[in-house]
RNA sequence: UGGGGCGUCGCCAAGCGGUAAGGCACCGGGUUUUGAUCCCGGCAUUCGCAGGUUCGAAUCCUGCCGCCCCAGCCA
């Protein structure tokens, strides 16, 4: 985090309100300790982002730490091929964690903390089906019936809840509940299942467990034995708070002497804390689709090439597409933290990554579009190579040699034999600068059987070359161009938003967000560029000039073979017209 | 019809009883060998609506209206 642009100010959201308040009247001791809890059954998306940013960023604004906790209590959906990628992709938005931790770690902790729920009578055995307990809790409207298993004897839950963790009964035979109130008009509270038997093999514990605690139980008490203080989670958790705190509030931790051994094997220190759980809004993006789900989809149904496909909105597509991890940041400081459901318009997230780029990109040239332009009044073996800057307001990127020679590339659409309104590039008998050599201007133009321009021919004023009196000419345009004889072949992948709506989520319409992808949504076109961009290093962002900006793919990108994905085009005010 | 949240400019978002910050977008103008960047200016007499309290309300009270979430042995 040594970014420029994320160096700013802490803005006063209202979880860094709260923070402030607790350290003032001296909760737990002025400490501040958060953690991000991905559960590793996905890629991390932007989404995730804001969460990251959040936690990290309020731990790191009051001198905290912020550890990273899988969420591992569901092995039938979970992966380690995840719990690998969300560690690079956390890394590579540019924070570390103090410490890393699963919550399968817990698993000893949490049962000997279920014991002494169901010593205390706040827990018992259930024996109803998925689909009994279904109807026996009830609806929105009409409370829910106490279970006919409710009332077992403590030494029954007791024998009953050992005889699970020894595997004696099947999937999904019985379940061990809190036992809280079945009338509750918050249905999280109508006694929720605490544990389940899975019989599932586990990532990270293999098969040492037959049962598995359920997140309301898990994450209560892995917040509180890791010591951390503000529990940040999304609004949708609201309703769990009332469980939450029950939980930590039955289980009173720091009265239990027998979690301290398991704790420490668990690599945990400090005595337990009682954390308090916050909620804030998930940030949507326009034109996307954030929900695992249908990243998944998109990914199975071949509709983009894979989890780190530059139209992605996961944390791995963005990085291929060249967005920088500071913009990313700065993203999500300016988007804001409240309890307000929003969708950020996808310009802002534009406009960060146009910031950081305009900063920190070198300059080269390139042509996506290729039209031959030939200065006529050069000789046909003229060569050179001119200086360039590498970037215009920077001096300490320094400078390049371009070769330039009698016949050049420019782009297809800077010449118009018939321009649009307004126009002011080239066209035939007028003039327009070539970027870095001088003004030309158009005399005649070639053309192919069906009349389509091939080639334009110039001539170049020699008195507005660089070092001449008329180098200062106004003319109304300037256009890059590469010399043909050197410019470097180079595939580019145009990128464009993957969906045309700007709400793929509506489905009042009767379509669903498969109905609104962009089938053009990448183009792969032929290039020429400069030899010093081929040169790029992978992951290098370089500005085409006037094009946008071009990352060197991290796959594929090679010296010999240059790969470039267009992170962002420049803002064209003309374009617009 | 139960419970929990939220409603300030097109999109985000400050504001916490003293008379509407900021960003993005948009519209003008200036600089510019990238129609980029940069710079300057414009952009809510009004805070979902209606009452009330107050010298004074986006901020307090009451009543409406609208939107989101909850009936996994998912997280």
């Amino acid at each position: 985090m040594t970014d420029a642009t994320t160096a700013a100010p802490a803005a006063g959201n209202f979880i860094r309100q709260i923070v402030v308040a607790d350290r003032a009247v001296g909760k737990h001791g002025g400490r501040v300790k958060t953690r991000f809890p991905p559960e590793p059954n996905g890629y991390l998306h932007l989404g995730h982002a804001k969460s990251i940013c959040l936690n990290f960023g309020i731990a790191a604004d009051f001198g905290g730490r912020c550890n990273l906790r899988f969420d591992d209590t569901n092995p039938a959906r979970e992966d380690v091929e995840y719990v690998d990628a969300i560690q690079a992709d956390v890394r590579w938005l540019g924070f570390e964690w103090d410490s890393l931790h699963h919550a399968s770690d817990y698993f000893e902790i949490l049962y000997l903390c279920a014991e002494k729920l169901i010593r205390d009578g706040k827990a018992f055995v259930c024996d109803l089906s998925a689909d009994e307990v279904r109807e026996y809790r009830g609806t929105l409207t009409e409370p829910g019936r106490n279970s006919p298993w409710r009332e077992r004897s403590v030494e029954e839950n007791l024998d009953l809840f050992r005889r699970m963790r020894a595997g004696e009964f099947a999937d999904g035979a019985r379940t061990l509940r809190a036992k809280i109130d079945m009338a509750s008009g918050n249905i999280n509270l109508r006694d929720p299942t605490l544990y389940r038997i899975r019989k599932v093999t586990h990532q990270n514990t293999g098969d040492t467990w037959p049962i598995y605690p359920m997140y309301d139980y898990a994450h209560c008490v892995s917040d509180a034995v890791e010591g951390i203080t503000h529990s940040l989670c999304t609004l949708e958790f609201e309703d769990h708070r009332p469980l939450y705190d029950w939980c930590l509030d039955q289980l009173d931790l720091p009265s239990m002497p027998e979690i301290v051994e398991p704790m420490r094997r668990a690599g945990l220190a400090g005595p337990p804390s009682r954390p308090q759980q916050i909620e804030f809004a998930r940030g949507n993006l326009d034109y996307t689709v954030m929900s695992k789900r249908k990243l998944m989809a998109l990914v199975a149904d071949g509709l983009v090439d894979g989890w780190d496909d530059p139209r992605m909105p996961t944390l791995a597509g963005l990085r291929r597409r060249g967005f920088p991890p500071a913009a990313i940041r700065a993203f999500w400081e300016r988007a804001g933290v409240t309890k307000q459901n929003s969708v950020i318009e996808f310009s802002v997230l534009e406009g960060c990554v146009r910031e950081v780029l305009d900063a920190n990109a070198p300059r080269r040239m390139a042509v996506l579009d290729p039209l031959k332009l030939v200065i006529t009044n050069l000789g046909a073996a003229h060569e050179e190579t001119i200086e360039f800057a590498n970037h215009p307001k920077n001096p300490d990127f320094g400078t390049r040699r371009v070769p330039f020679s009698r016949e050049l590339w420019i782009e297809r659409d800077d010449f118009f034999e018939v321009p649009p309104k307004g126009f002011h590039r080239l066209v035939p008998g007028g003039e327009v600068r070539l970027r870095g050599v001088g003004i030309v201007r158009c005399t005649d133009v070639a053309r192919d059987a069906d009349g389509r321009v091939t080639e334009v021919r110039c001539t170049l004023d020699a008195d507005t070359r660089a070092g001449m009196p008329g180098a200062d000419r106004k003319v109304k345009g300037t256009i890059h161009w590469v010399s043909a004889k050197h410019a470097v072949a180079a595939e580019v992948r145009l990128y464009e938003r993957l969906f045309t709506v700007a709400d793929p989520d509506d489905t009042s319409d009767g379509k669903t967000y498969a109905d609104h992808i962009n089938r053009d949504s990448k183009r792969v076109v032929q290039a020429w560029i400069e030899p010093a961009g081929a040169a790029a290093q992978r992951e290098h962002v370089l500005q085409f000039e006037r094009l946008g900006y071009f990352v060197a793919d991290l796959a594929d990108h090679a010296d010999a073979k240059p790969v470039f994905n267009r992170t962002v085009t420049l803002r064209d005010s003309f374009a617009k017209g």
